[in-house]
Formats: structure tokens, sequence, C-alpha cells
DNA sequence: GGTTTCAAGTTAGCGTCGCTCACTTAAGTT
DNA sequence: AACTTAAGTGAGCGACGCTAACTTGAAACC
């Protein structure tokens, strides 16, 4: 079967049309001295637009860009991706897969379940959000234009993460296994928390005047909204 | 002088160029028959730009198409406005009168001051996030990419729509005048409904396979967010 | 070790976009 | 009737996403 050329010697060091490699000496996206082939194009494309993305924000992302970052031609990332769109979903599916290591980070931070667990867990959700505004927008607000029903790869990462907090839920009101109670907290909580992260990212709160204490509204979130009658310390 | 032969004089006032007039006839945004001028083009282009935004997504948005449904040239928009984000910036105000305008219906229609009046405030805002997708979007989702700091008018319409939760939430906690508890409630309830709202429409909860009861969520937050011991009937 | 194969590059080019420029039209003023 | 000017026009620029046809060169095969 067809091998996938992984750092293949380095040879024959005739030089090409020295044109389109121009750019990359130092950087990490570029194509290696002199090669023609690029060795990992599409790592190197989600880079570079992970990087633009975070840079011009998701909407202004240009691919013919992140082409010139990685030393190709502007046809060269359609050998790798059907579209623009399906770019954006690979960066999407790293997105979540760093996610939900932050949020299972989190959740070992603190020894217990509970509310502080809960709070935690919404604190490393808006800190990534803080952290990754474009890929947090890729990830969470163009669904209606790069989502594809048939990319059951980058549905399920996305569902895995949501599972992280239906599993906390659970814990936090001694539901078990996880059943609709734990499943509407964990809704209840992550709609807070996300309105937190996109109205902060927006720049929604400043033009509103508000100064907001994020950090105090996601603990506040996490005591109040659990059902008193199910409250454990 | 060299003349540019544009389009020989029709002489006659009938059936002029025939070209860029051609789309509308029953149209609301198209040019009235055979004039040359277009009487209201910057309202007509905003009302184009409301049904592409809705029926497109906002990402998606073609100055163009919009001059193609006016009925002019696609030189015509920048008579009128700067640029794109300009154009957007005048359908992002029309967006929060309208957003205000059902607010204060929403107040309207509960007679007393309380929890049962914010969580009618929140569907409210909901609903008009449900029925105005496109807008919705602009008026939270695009500050970074059509935000001007010089745009005073925007921001002050935008401002006046948080000032009527603020009020809402001091009547329900009986402070008077509002201060910074009556903020903080006002943000953390607009942050939760908005929350709700983004969620929704960017299709997030149903790529999470969570059914979600939208309006019982507000409910619930509009009660339990509220302080306890400043909680009223 | 030469030949063949084919993934992964290339250049050229299409149609669309936002926007500018120089020009024309027509409505209002004097 | 002549002048001014806001509001149109077509032509054209550079950038974009993407396709088509061609080229390169590393790996696979005899």
């Amino acid at each position: 079967m067809a091998k996938k050329t992984p750092t293949p010697p380095p040879a024959s060091p005739s030089a090409p049309s020295g044109k389109p490699n121009g750019g990359g000496f130092g950087c990490p996206f570029a194509r290696r001295r002199n090669r023609y082939h690029h060795g990992d194009l599409a790592q190197a494309l989600i880079a570079a637009v992970r990087v633009l993305v975070e840079r011009d924000g998701a909407e202004k992302l240009s691919i013919s860009e992140a082409c010139r970052m990685a030393g190709v031609s502007t046809a060269a990332p359609y050998k790798h991706f059907k579209d623009r769109p399906a770019i954006l979903r690979a960066l999407c599916r790293e997105g979540f897969r760093d996610l939900g290591q932050a949020m299972r980070t989190a959740v070992a931070s603190v020894p217990a379940p509970g509310p502080g667990r809960l709070a935690a867990l919404g604190k490393a959700y808006f800190a990534f959000a803080q952290a990754n505004p474009g890929v947090f927008r890729v990830m969470f607000g163009m669904k209606r234009e790069i989502g594809d029903p048939e990319d059951t790869e980058t549905h399920e990462v996305a569902h895995d993460t949501m599972t992280i907090v239906i599993g906390e839920a659970a814990a936090a009101i001694g539901e078990s296994p996880p059943g609709e109670e734990s499943k509407g907290l964990a809704c209840v909580l992550w709609t807070f928390v996300h309105g937190v992260a996109t109205l902060h990212l927006d720049g929604d709160y400043e033009a509103a005047e508000i100064e907001v204490d994020t950090d105090g509204m996601i603990d506040l979130a996490a005591h109040r909204l659990i059902p008193a009658d199910r409250k454990r310390p």
C-alpha cells in the first residue's frame, strides 16, 4: 500500500524555480529548503491558518495568505483539502482536541467533584476561548458555514468534549449513571460559560460599558445553578 | 476631450439601457421604473442586505448581490456609505432599534417587575435572535470586523438596549436608583440568555445532541440568579 | 539500476468580490 | 437658460477561492 513519505532523506539539492520557496527560512510553516515536495503541507497549512485566524479573525482568513506562509502556490491546498471549509474543519478538530485536553486537566486539578470542579471546568473553557479566540470562533460560531453532515470525525471530537461536562455535572449532583438531570445541568452551565466567552471575545461587554468579573460570574453560576436539593459541598 | 461613448442617449424616455434596472419590478428594493435616480438607495440597500444576511448568513453577504437586488451598479453604494462595514453598521443600528422595541413591549406585557418580567425580557431577546439570526449576528458577533470607535450613534443605540435590562434588574431587586448590584444581575442574565441564543443559532446544541427547552432555561435563570435575600415574588 | 507510477507540486486562468476613477445624468438654484 | 452638485454609470484594479492541464521527483517494480 501507499506509504505516506515520512521525512525522506535529503538527497538531491538541485535548485528548482526558487520562487515560491522564497519566504520561509526560520518559519515553521515553510517548505524545507530547495525541496519540491513539502513534507507535510496539510499540517503546515493548518498551522498557518491557525496563526492567521488568531491574528486577523476567523472571517478575514485568506487561504492564499496561508499558502504564502507555507511557501507554496495557491493551488496546492486543494491536493489535501476539498475546499476552504474543509481546511477550517481540520482546524476545528484540532481545537476540540486542545479544549478537551484543557478541560480534563482542569478537572484533575480539583480533588473532589462538586461546584468547585464545575467552576474550574468553566474557567478552563473560558481560558481556552481567551487564549484562542480565532479557533474558538471557528469551533462554535461557523458551524453553519463550514459544517458538513458527512464529517463524523469532527462531530465526534466535539461530542466528546460535551461528555466531560455531563460527567462532571452528574458527579456534582450524585447522579449515576448520568441522566436527564445531569444533562440539563451541564447544558445550563455550558450555556452560561459560553455566554461569558462570546460576549467577552466579541467585545460586547466593552460596548455596553460593563466591567465584568468573569471568574466571579462563573463561580456564581456553578454554585447557584445546581438544584438546591442536590447540592453537596 | 475624448468622450467615452457611454450608452448613447436614449432620446426617448422609454427603455433606457435596460440592464441595471432589470431585476426589480415587484421588488421593493428596486429603483422606480425608468428613473435614473433611485429615490432612497441607502435604505433600499440596507433592506436588501438584511434579506441576504438572513438568507445566506452574515459572513457570505455580497454587497454586489444587494446592488443587483436594488437594480443599481456595484459602484453606487459608495455614494452613500464609506465601505462595506459602514453598510453593516447601518443594519446593526436598525437591529438595535428593533430589539429595543421588542424588549420594551415584553416589559409592558408583564404587570409587575420581578423575575417574571426578567424572564419575559430574556425571551424577547431570544425570540429576536431566532427571528433575525443574520441581523443578530451582525449586531453582536461582528463588532471586531465592522466596529468603528467614531460611530457613536451605533454605540448609543446599543447602550440604550442594555439600559432596559439594568432598569428591570433594579426593579426586580428593589434597588433604586440602579447601582452595582443591578448591573451585576443584568449582566449575568444577559450573559445567560445570550449564551442560549448563540448556541442555538450556531447549531451547537444540535451538534452536541442536546435537546434544549430554551424557555424553561430562561425561566430558571431569571428565578435562580437573583440573590436570595433580594428576591421578591 | 533503469523504468514506471502517481502523489504532490506548478502556472494559467475563470468568475466574483470590494472599491476607485473619471465620467454622465438630472434635479434644484439663481 | 446657465450653473452647481448629489447620485448615478462603466471600466478597471488587485485579491480571493478554485479548476484544469502540466511537471516534478520519490517510491515501487521488474
